[in-house]
DNA sequence: CTGAAAGCGCTAACAG
DNA sequence: CTGTTAGCGCTTTCAG
């Protein structure tokens, strides 16, 4: 019982190789009686017809690659879910590809795609991302391609994001209600554009108080974990420490937690803590943490789906159907 | 700047086909001149080998494919990026499917893994699976297949897992330790080998226990999350309820986190929690929850490891080394 | 409605 | 060291 081809079922068959594989895709021009016998027959043997020769031969992968910072994230976790169930759907396979956030991967895995191996790409740039000539290069060469969440913005192609500049501003806002005086932001990146906005959102809220209130207190956390609770240690063991933290990143918010454990700090008493967040478990953390949550799933599937459109009408004009799907602020004690 | 192929870089050169196709591989019989010409005109063209074309002619792929119930869980997120990070060393390609428990789903995505797209497959069963014809099939075609985490115990294939049935005594052991009197344990599925072992290792911590001791209280959760939490909400609203619960799956733990609170019931004075659970955030939950942490990313790599092993010599005896990772207890206060 | 023939782009004998 | 030839397995004109 070895690998059985369309020959050898046309052999069988007394029929040509083209009339087996017409009748297999279910041409309307082959009679019903053929494609009965070809049909009995290919179950029988067990027919798989071949990927790379169709593939070869119609020049199309029935992939997409979904190309992001790192799968240990809920947002990204719960996007992949999204993605995966509209693929699914359309009869089209994901490849995983993580870049931890380096430069020189995400343009070596870039790279790559021209080969034929997938139809479509969708791309979280890395942090590191700061020029995007590799993302223009496959673009150009027809490949269609959907950013999201974190999007270039002089990319023409469709982006999924979320609403980051009103998220952060109304996050802030909701610190300065709190009574909160000084309060921080650890930012994920100086380059990303959802980095900026989170940025600019925040300076807003802050710009719209009194004179009197603390200016900005903005930490750009490194690639490292290691690093990064030494920035946050540094920042919380500071005598003229803030009173309110930003965490715009979901692991920065478990560090916080961290670093005011170990250094008795009570949350919320003497600092509020918000993180930008997906986890599941925020409701039970101790205190619980109040989140930004976003619609990752909901990204993920709206992703997908208008790279499934970008497939369906190739070598159309790319849409450029950017869609800003709202988050959620959740309050719950770290903040009360 | 259309498409390149081979043949036309031959053309440009005045070489025939094979000989560009030879230099591209770096192979020893080309001269390093010529070597040189024709990778300096395929990096100046931009040149990209077909995938499906040489795929057709190796009759390889160069990807593989990782079958998995859900990737929004700690335990599979991590093993992925074990995964990936040995695949990317190995120049292989990863392909997610997420079979969200369905047995059917399993099966076909098996089933279509005859067509050449991927060279290998990393399993890890759904909670349904109780046959494994289309396993067996699978690897009865030379696809080679190693199982990980959820695997069956009757398929002559690598498996790595975890000391589940030791790891399961000795949580039981603690919370009897503790003083438990009545303990209960949340399993995920009648049929999954894992499973079976979580519960023997709980039986035999509680035949160890005088016969005064409360017998054993098992309870296999739905699939869906509503039902899980019924069945949870049930258990402990009985004026019999447990004084101690063993959740064999990640998700359970928060699910009872939710109950408790609802039910004002406290942990670990009134009921001690303790999950199989690979969450980041367990020492920061309310109150921290004292974990079984599976050393999910080493699985991942090992899984990943012993694919490559089985890739490069194809078509030799299938090894089974079996692998068993072992996995912590991680004591916090859910149960002190 | 079916068949013959050509070829997708690359690689691997087999020659020289 | 290089070229010629012959496919990998499938799909798709173009004929009938």
């Amino acid at each position: 019982m070895e690998k059985v081809t369309i020959k050898q079922l046309a052999k069988e068959l007394n029929l040509s190789a083209s009339t087996i594989s017409r009748a297999l895709q279910d041409s309307h021009q082959i009679s019903p009686e053929t494609k009965q016998k070809v049909l009995e027959l290919a179950t029988v043997r067990n027919f798989v017809p071949n990927y790379h020769a169709s593939g070869l031969r119609k020049k199309t992968s029935k992939t997409i690659a979904v190309v992001i910072p790192e799968v240990a994230d809920s947002y990204f976790a719960q996007a992949i879910n999204g993605i995966e169930a509209v693929a699914q759907e359309h009869g089209l396979h994901v490849l995983i590809y993580l870049t931890h956030e380096s430069f020189l991967k995400e343009q070596a895995i870039l790279k790559e795609f021209q080969n034929g191996r997938v139809d479509g790409v969708l791309l979280s740039i890395t942090a590191e991302t700061a020029h995007n000539q590799h993302i223009r290069e496959l673009l150009g060469r027809g490949m269609p391609l959907v950013l999201f969440d974190r999007v270039c913005n002089d990319i023409a192609a469709p982006k999924i994001t979320t609403n980051d500049y009103e998220s952060s501003y109304w996050a802030t806002r909701h610190l300065i209600d709190g009574g909160c005086k000084q309060i921080a932001l650890l930012s994920a990146s100086s380059s990303l554009v959802m980095s900026a906005n989170r940025l600019e959102g925040y300076k807003k809220a802050l710009e719209e108080q009194e004179s009197s209130f603390q200016g900005a207190t903005v930490i750009t956390c490194a690639q490292s974990e290691a690093d990064t609770y030494f920035l946050i240690k540094n920042l919380l063991s500071d005598p003229q420490r803030p009173d309110g933290i930003i965490a715009t990143v979901e692991k920065q918010a478990t560090t916080v937690y961290q670093v005011c454990q170990e250094l008795h700090l009570n949350i919320p008493q003497e600092v509020k803590v918000l993180a930008f967040s997906n986890l599941q478990s925020a409701s039970f953390l101790n205190p619980s943490l109040t989140t930004i949550t976003q619609p990752a799933f909901d990204m993920g599937k709206a992703a997908a789906t208008s790279l499934c459109k970008a497939l369906k009408r190739k070598n159309q004009p790319i849409s450029h159907d950017t869609q800003v799907l709202p988050s959620v602020l959740h309050v719950r004690k770290s903040t009360c």
